[in-house]
RNA sequence: GUCCCCAUCGUCUAGUGGCCUAGGACACCGGCCUCUCACGCCGGCAACACGGGUUCGACUCCCGUUGGGGACGCCA
């Protein structure tokens, strides 16, 4: 039987980081053994649901190239499935109606913690005869009081829970509606789903639905519990972590398959492989492989890795990136030609494809703004005009403003000034950058152009003929 | 508090009883390359939480301690 296994978030915000992990785990192991990855929404609470969210999380899938196989599917379309599962229960009488009010049963999990012990339902309606008409009730499942729930995890090994520490849960709130544990049953079982992969923090709930299943006498299926992914403080990754919008990590300049290879070798190895491409990561990735210690989310290795995927890709692939890079510094139109030379120019210099923008912003501006001080005073300042002035005047009289003759022509000024490259090219880099750091000073001059090259020259030379003494 | 899970360099990890005076990667620090910045290359710093067992022999197996995390909702 082929593997089925589904992604399961619940509306109520954006996809981050850790979900996308759980989601890029799903798909990589099912497309290793040929099966189907399954986007289930599961917005069986109402209240907190919202379209934005669900919106955010496809677009965020979609972005890292997470897109299913199968759905989305919509839990709010399943309720009468789900309310049919717990009338059967109920009727079969392994569930049963509570009529207890919010208030008796805050009241008795206080106790219960003043006690010491782990707070829990303690099922005194279990045996209620009595049915108030008027009276509001929940449906609560009758937990089996003896033995054990237990399974074997494909990451976590055994685990065993003794059934005298689950209490019995809700499956239909007195509103009527379902609830997360009964509708995640009836759906994983209607679906298909044989291997749920899904986070750590899902462990209490399986001894639960492990005995739903039994109850309703379905096959339960396998489990894979991943370790958590902790922000730098080692707790659960959470809002004040910068757990934002993996759609947030585009905005930032990083490309989907890095931020996937960088998720992918949070708990999972291949031998001493750390740079992996997509095609690697679907046919290597296996669940089983995965290890069970929580990991901290490092800025720095996603920002190496991301600087590898811009430096591997080609300047083609990268161009959609670095045009809506561009485009929201308002630069816009460029010719593609033009931007693929310097994408490449800038590849190994960037580790994102903010930072290649805004080191490569300088050829798009009409003026620059005013030289980067230390840049000014290390290099610019000690510059004599006429080696600037010499510069511009070989420059001007080319005849084509070409890479190589741009080349020629720079190395024939400083042999005929008698200088070291060095000497003349970083006064003439300030001048044309603002800053000291760019790619060679002839692929700069190149990329700047005539025209601006040379009035960059001219604005330097007339700076410093004019600098106070 | 109760239950469940986890524990190798700062971080991500390799390691499945002898190959380990513990390997790789990021970060950091040197050096090389060099017109700058990157890239690349070379080198350095840095870890088996602790205590008991088991064994001829434990990072590796067992128990305990400590530490960390998760769960304990008419949320998912």
């Amino acid at each position: 039987m082929s593997v089925r296994t589904r992604f399961a978030p619940s509306p109520t915000g954006f996809l981050h980081i850790g979900g996308a992990r759980t989601a890029l785990f799903c798909q990589l192991h099912t497309r290793r053994l040929g099966g189907t990855f399954i986007l289930r929404i599961e917005d069986t609470d109402r209240e907190r649901s919202t379209q934005e969210a669900v919106d955010a999380i496809i677009q965020g899938l979609h972005w890292l190239g997470l897109d299913p196989d199968e759905g989305p599917y919509f839990q709010s379309d399943n309720t009468a499935l789900y309310l049919a599962a717990a009338e059967r229960l109920l009727a079969e009488g392994k569930a049963y109606r509570c009529y207890c009010s919010r208030e008796s049963i805050d009241a008795l999990r206080e106790s219960q913690r003043e006690q010491q012990i782990k707070p829990r339902y303690d099922g005194r309606c279990r045996t209620r005869t009595d049915f108030p008409a008027e009276q509001p009730f929940v449906i609560r499942f009758q937990t089996p009081s003896s033995g054990v729930a237990a399974w074997e995890d494909h990451i976590q090994g055994s685990i065993r829970f003794p059934n005298e520490e689950l209490d019995d849960l809700i499956l239909v709130r007195s509103d009527g509606s379902p609830t997360y544990n009964l509708a995640v049953v009836v759906d994983d079982h209607n679906m298909g789903i044989n291997l749920v992969i899904r986070g750590e923090d899902h462990i209490s709930n399986t001894p639960r639905q492990i005995h739903l299943f039994q109850a309703l006498g379905w096959p339960v299926p396998e489990y894979a519990h991943m370790p958590l992914l902790h922000g730098s403080d080692g707790s659960k990754l959470s809002k004040r972590h910068g757990a934002v919008s993996v759609l947030q990590y585009r905005e930032d300049g990083f490309l989907p398959d890095a931020l996937n290879n960088y998720l992918l070798r949070l708990g999972w190895s291949h031998g001493e492989q750390e740079l992996f491409t997509r095609q690697e990561m679907q046919e290597l990735f296996n669940i089983r492989e995965v290890g069970r210690s929580a990991a901290i989310f490092n800025l720095d290795k996603l920002l190496w890795i991301n600087g590898h995927h811009i430096r591997t890709a080609t300047a083609e692939q990268l161009l959609p990136d670095y045009r809506y890079q561009l485009d929201k510094r308002g630069i816009r139109g460029q010719d593609t030609a033009y931007l693929l030379q310097v994408i490449t120019e800038f590849q190994s210099r960037a580790k994102t494809m903010v930072e290649m923008v805004d080191k490569s912003l300088f050829l798009f501006v009409d003026t620059l703004g005013p030289y980067e001080e230390k840049a000014l005073k290390k290099h610019l300042l000690s510059a004599l005009p006429q080696s600037l002035m010499a510069l511009h005047q070989a420059l001007a009289g080319l005849e084509t403003w070409q890479a190589q003759e741009i080349d020629h022509c720079f190395r024939q000024v400083v042999a005929d000034l008698q200088m070291e490259m060095g000497q003349l090219a970083q006064p003439v880099r300030v001048a044309l950058t603002g800053t000291a750091s760019s790619p060679g000073i002839h692929e700069t001059l190149y990329l700047l152009g005539r025209s601006k090259s040379l009035q960059r020259l001219q604005d330097a030379i007339d700076f410093l003929q004019n600098k106070p003494k």
